[in-house]
RNA sequence: GGUCUGGUAGUUCAGCUGGUUAGAAUACCUGCCUGUCACGCAGGGGGUCGCGGGUUCGAGUCCCGUCCAGACCGCCA
């Protein structure tokens, strides 16, 4: 037996009690006389006692020896502390130890594992099983743990039933780029790892299951972000005989369950919103409407009065920043000089001051009188004290812009409360957005969206007029999930996939399966994806995901631990019939 | 594919306009310490300044190239 208890376990009750503890040396302090040894698992930490007094001096030697992160086994009784820890859950006791086993020695780790570590993001994702006795990283992976449950827990309740779906999949050209796994019996061809079991899940309800789930990995061979992982994992759903208003209630109900269960928050109907007003009011699909700041147009007010800067753009727009109408010279233009830079690329920012005393004070006040910006003011709802400022350009473009301006003044300001949670649904979204490049329509969500159903008509004579049965759940300014009503029909998919650009044999290539199963009696369906890994950091107040993932990769996709991706053997390549050929330059 | 930032002790970092022996903290080792829990005190060891080239009397510092890491843009139906 190695451990009666564990490192978390004991408490007042269990004093007097002859325990065996096995776990990791966290850490000795050493007093000479004295000697204690701080004993972790995952559970928590217990402090171990040697003294001259009551200790072999045999076996004092030996505890002082032991290195930190060894592992170690002891014996020994519990006994009330002299000095207690109010900060520790065991810190009223201690064990006084009477045998010690060392069962595996473990050298000086390169980083500390304590809560604040000295080790960088790099070495600590080099080491990352040390990083994981850690006490963030271990209890952001208990976190998800418990999310996962409450998710399984809520969906099993509501007649869900997980089915998993194949890996080993076919590469399809629409969306992200595949990551592609090489067939040795099928020389020359190759498989694709799923970017979302999509076309499965919808098959599941042609097949009768009626509630299908999933927390399934997804695959997308794309360049990364901070939020952002090759392989992620998803919280994927498919309801049959269900409408929009439906699939939102249901997983409104998974949400709240979840909010409630982990905040005891109480949950209140989550506010719908259509995209065109997101858009219009925070330049942004995903907003975040913890706070304010939302986007006044001024065309009206301030184009035509001799401003040539605003006269000639197709949009003019401003933004309240509460309180910051005393901020100086300098810090305004800290934030113009961010808009300029090349990640954001506007051309310039004019500001407002609202003063206390309701006088106002502007970049433009060559332009525009007192009486102009007090009309700048009421539009945008700014009141004494707070500062506006304003985007003129190109309508999109601008939105973005000024998005992003609010996003991160939200940041600085500190209006973005982890503790506080703002779920809301956007819906409405157009089926087709154009490529900017070529022109071409692309499925905003993707080709299995159904349209509302009296926009069938305009899919031929207006297609980007055409509004998607789709929505997207937002919580706190990130997109946690989105899905769709799907098509199930044959003619109506087809239809689809030819307006995207498909020939009819590409499309009978691509996704013949699908449309033939829909001629066997599909089901209205449809259904919805929620990125759990995204999920679980926002419900734990974080904005990282890499924390939630147990290996994660780095910004390059590499998995710095076992160093992969590697190359190939020679004789590997060769039974997959593959030949690497020098990249062109 | 692009823009920006960084790479100096095991680790996290400082090192100004180029100048003598490259520092701090922490970790590690040794000794001391009668109740520690971020223990304390004294001492010690530890560096190819990412790599390659250049400028210079002299380069951690300047220039060019390159590799690696991070943030962002493009991309992510």
């Amino acid at each position: 037996m190695y451990r009666s208890h564990h490192c978390g376990a004991l408490r007042n009750t269990h004093i007097g009690a002859t325990v065996q503890l096995s776990g990791w040396v966290a850490k000795t302090r050493d007093k000479g006389f004295v000697l204690w040894l701080d004993l972790r698992d995952r559970y928590g930490t217990t402090q171990l006692v040697l003294d001259e007094e009551r200790s072999e001096k045999s076996l004092m030697e030996i505890a002082r020896s032991i290195g930190r992160e060894s592992v170690i086994q002891i014996t020994g009784t519990v006994l009330e502390r002299e000095a207690k820890n109010p900060h520790l859950e065991t810190g009223d006791i201690e064990i006084l130890v009477a045998a010690l086993q060392i069962l595996n020695s473990a050298q000086t780790p390169p980083f500390t594992i304590e809560d604040d570590t000295d080790g960088g993001e790099d070495l600590r994702m080099k080491y990352r099983y040390l990083d994981i006795r850690r006490n963030p990283v271990k209890n952001s992976l208990l976190f998800r743990s418990k999310v996962g449950l409450l998710v399984r827990n809520y969906l099993a309740k509501n007649e869900f039933i997980e089915v998993e779906t194949p890996y080993l999949i076919k590469s399809t050209p629409e969306g992200a780029r595949d990551f592609v796994v090489p067939s040795r019996m099928n020389e020359g061809q190759f498989y694709a790892l799923p970017q979302s079991p999509q076309t499965f899940k919808q098959l599941l309800m042609v097949g009768g299951m009626d509630k299908y789930f999933q927390i399934v990995k997804c695959f997308r061979d794309e360049d990364l972000r901070a939020d952002r992982q090759p392989e992620f994992t998803q919280i994927d759903c498919e309801l049959s005989f269900v409408h929009q208003q439906d699939i939102m209630a249901c997983f409104e109900g998974m949400l709240s369950h979840l909010l409630k269960e982990i905040h005891g928050i109480i949950p209140v109907p989550f506010p719908v919103m259509r995209y065109e007003d997101a858009m219009k009011t925070y330049g942004n699909d995903k907003p975040d409407i913890r706070f304010g700041m939302t986007f006044t147009e001024l065309n009206a007010q301030a184009q035509n009065k001799g401003f040539t800067v605003f006269d000639a753009q197709e949009l003019v727009v401003g933004i309240a920043v509460p309180g910051a109408a005393n901020w100086s010279r300098k810090q305004i233009d800290k934030w113009i000089d961010w808009v300029k830079r090349p990640q954001i690329g506007a051309n310039g920012l004019v500001w407002v001051k609202c003063n206390e005393d309701g006088t106002f004070k502007s970049s433009v006040d060559k332009f525009f009188d007192a009486q102009a910006l007090a009309s700048w003011a009421t539009s945008c709802e700014a009141k004494a004290g707070d500062l506006i400022l304003v985007m003129a350009g190109e309508t999109n473009k601008t939105r973005t812009q000024l998005s992003a301006l609010r996003m991160a003044l939200a940041e600085t300001l500190e209006l973005r409360k982890p503790n506080e949670f703002a779920p809301l649904w956007v819906v409405d979204f157009p089926l087709f957005e154009k490529d900017h490049e070529t022109g071409a329509l692309h499925a905003m969500h993707h080709p299995f969206t159904a349209p509302k159903p009296e926009h069938l008509s305009l899919l031929e004579s207006d297609p980007k007029a055409v509004v998607a049965q789709a929505y997207d759940l937002v919580l706190n300014g990130n997109e946690i999930g989105g899905g769709s009503i799907r098509i199930h029909d044959r003619g109506t998919q087809e239809k689809m996939l030819s307006l995207l650009g498909f020939s009819d044999e590409e499309a009978k290539a691509q996704f013949g399966f699908l449309m033939d199963a829909f001629t066997y009696g599909a089901p209205p369906h449809g259904g919805i994806a929620l990125g759990f890994d995204r999920l679980v950091a926002i419900l734990d107040g974080k904005e990282t995901i890499r924390d939630y993932i147990a290996f994660p990769k780095n910004n390059s996709g590499r998995d710095v631990m076992i160093d992969a991706p590697a190359p190939l053997a020679a004789d590997q390549l060769d039974e997959l019939a593959l030949s690497l050929k020098p990249k062109a330059t």
